[in-house]
DNA sequence: ATGACGATTTACT
DNA sequence: GTAAATCGTCATA
């Protein structure tokens, strides 16, 4: 029996609980040439919807860049950043509510080799210990923004074992200090003591009182 | 048509 | 700790 994926009831539920849910399976790519690559997620931030400042959608943005931000939950939203980086979010909420969640790391376990040589021959717990490290090393890109994870055959989420309560530690999300109140919410959720969690960047310095 | 800005990573001091 | 890399996207005009 093969392992049985995550369904579109648990894909639909509101993206911080999914958030949760998520960690503990695994994430997993088929290659047109038959190979496999996957990892158990282990990093996961949730963008609520139009009322999360940090998020793609605030304020009901829907451009080309975000549509598939309002797909139904379970699929995939993909998009570039930083002019050289894309990332990796799985939609939540039912088909009209964008928000999702932002895969931050993995923890490799199938097709390292080829991890590897994407990141150009990097240590195994570089490979996947960020939000783009690990779209890099699986092969994530435009050609897979809204990708149904339930019935694609080349990009899907199966059931691993989850992830035990006590295990999982939240904090604030990465990288969105534009966002005001919304920068300190507790919305990143992780596996506590995971090696492949990726690091948190340094923070920035605010400008001096007048 | 133009300009500002990133849901980041990497290398360097 | 700081800074460079690097360009598609989006808002403004």
């Amino acid at each position: 029996m093969p392992p049985r994926r995550l369904g579109r009831r648990v894909l639909r539920r509101d993206a911080e609980s999914l958030a949760v849910a998520l960690l503990g399976h695994r994430l997993v790519r088929v290659l047109p040439d038959g190979r496999r690559l996957s990892g158990r997620i282990v990093e996961v931030e949730a963008y609520l919807g139009v009322e999360d400042r940090a998020a793609h959608s605030f304020g009901g943005r829907r451009t080309e860049r975000n549509r598939s931000m309002w797909l139904d939950g379970g699929h995939a939203y993909v998009y570039f950043v930083y002019g050289m980086h894309w990332c990796f979010n799985v939609v939540a909420g039912r088909e009209g509510v964008p928000a999702a969640c932002l895969v931050r790391a993995l923890e490799p376990l199938e097709g390292r080799e080829l991890m590897r040589t994407r990141r150009g021959g990097r240590s195994d717990r570089e490979l996947c210990s960020g939000p783009a490290k690990l779209a890099q090393a699986m092969g994530l890109d435009r050609g897979m923004d809204g990708v149904d994870l339930v019935t694609s055959r080349s990009l899907f989420l199966e059931r691993g074992t989850g992830a035990p309560r006590a295990s999982v530690a939240r904090g604030a999300r990465i990288g969105v200090d534009y966002a005001g109140e919304w920068a300190s919410r507790p919305l990143r959720f992780w596996l506590e003591g995971n090696d492949n969690v990726s690091k948190t960047p340094p923070k920035k310095r605010r400008a001096p009182p007048p």
